[in-house]
DNA sequence: CGTTTTATTGAGAGACTTCAAAAACCGTGG
DNA sequence: CCACGGTTTTTGAAGTCTCTCAATAAAACG
């Protein structure tokens, strides 16, 4: 069930079998969820942390208005709201953008082993400062890169996060995301990101249909994107 | 010497005497770093944490052609790069934009410290957290508010930051940052963040002069901006 | 197949940028 | 105390990226 969530770690670290048992101990239910659905609203007390199975998920906040801003994307074996376990309720709503199957993890559980395995404390720990670093990536697209540099970048980094779990085939992965949600990550409007797709695609650089994209050529991408990885800290190593 | 760093740790929860030593004994040397100075590069090997007794500092990332992006700002008593200590090379510069105080935290002890009060491991923990939540709001800011609303949101937000470890007088607090720096927080341009702030002098909602600035109309500010301070998540609570 | 959602197109408007230069401010040295 | 060079703030005018509004086409869904 946590396979997906272990090779992620496994992309960075050992974990042994007993971490591994650990980890599996952690969930006491898994929850479906539809699309287009809240799991998480900003405020909600938590007892519990979600650590996603399967689908597309997304921080989202939004103004009076109703202007949304998406802060981070999330994919399968993530663990999404680690950050609850520590700030007890969110400053954001968490949505999925797909039907979603999360594994429920309460919090309770989550203190007894991060005690019983400080190893694995350090690397949650790890995990959701890397939260943090992909927030500063997305701010420096926001604040200095062009919309359609910010969207390549969006295709970059989503692609090295899904190669990350070996969901990448030929350049090409499952992108669920409507316009509009791609919109709310860029900071744009619809019509502006339909245009950069265009361009994008009459670039040559992407192809985009049926709810996948494939990356046509990743070394222009990624230097339209000014793409690189390192602030996703994918080099492996000790904890 | 930490004594606002614990002021600011005691507005959130209590600390006991017993931990006040422990955090006491973290600090190794004491630096002096010139304004305009970058304190730690992005990259480099980190076998010790800062934490910022008096100054301002910044998180900054640039782009190839110079555009330069400011991700936070660190008041005194900030422990600015806790981060380091997970990630053990950052992603982005830490920049000084006054002459600063920075305590030097060897990892070592602070390894050996967190084993010994696993309450403060949480704190910490916590404390990065709340550092991404501060990128989420700003992530918004960027993507979604208009750029006065923007600016209005900056002033508010290092208000209530500043009030916290009980350094601002009748509504105003030093700020020494430069209107270039502003504008490298708002992801604008410096002419444009001039004629923001002119705007917001206008309207008779702040004063801004001698790396000063006081808020005259503290309602008026936050409604313009959406202010909502929780994402600071100020309410005080046991670890 | 009709209904709803999503993608696309066009044209005009506005927020923010660019370039360029002037004015005000600041620290230093005479 | 004033002169001076450098930085910071301010102003103007023209340009552009992105938005708004509005409508059409295409795709998804029951």
């Amino acid at each position: 069930m946590l396979s997906v969530h272990l090779r992620m770690l496994r992309q960075r670290t050992s974990i042994s079998v007993d971490e591994q048992r650990a980890i599996e101990a952690l969930v006491s239910e898994v929850r479906n969820v539809r699309a287009d659905q809240a799991v998480i609203r900003a405020g909600e007390t938590l007892t519990f942390s979600l650590l996603l199975l399967d689908g597309w998920t997304a921080r989202t906040k939004d103004l009076a208005s109703g202007d949304r801003q998406i802060s981070e994307l999330h994919i399968s074996g993530d663990f999404v709201d680690l950050h609850g376990f520590m700030l007890k309720h969110l400053d954001h709503d968490l949505r999925a953008f797909t039907p979603c199957r999360l594994a429920v993890v309460p919090h309770e559980r989550l203190e007894r082993m991060l005690e019983k395995h400080p190893r694995l404390a350090r690397i949650y720990w790890f995990l959701t400062n890397i939260d943090a670093a992909i927030h500063r990536e997305w701010l420096l697209s926001l604040g200095q890169r062009s919309a359609l540099s910010h969207m390549a970048h969006l295709f970059c980094e989503m692609c090295v996060r899904f190669d990350q779990i070996g969901m990448v085939e030929d350049g090409a992965y499952a992108f669920p995301l409507t316009q509009r949600e791609v919109a709310e990550c860029l900071g744009l409007t619809t019509v502006h990101a339909n245009r950069m797709v265009q361009e994008l695609r009459r670039r040559g650089l992407i192809e985009l249909a049926n709810r996948r994209v494939k990356i046509l050529d990743h070394p222009r991408l990624e230097a339209l994107a000014e793409f690189d990885p390192r602030y996703l800290y994918f080099d492996r190593r000790e904890f």
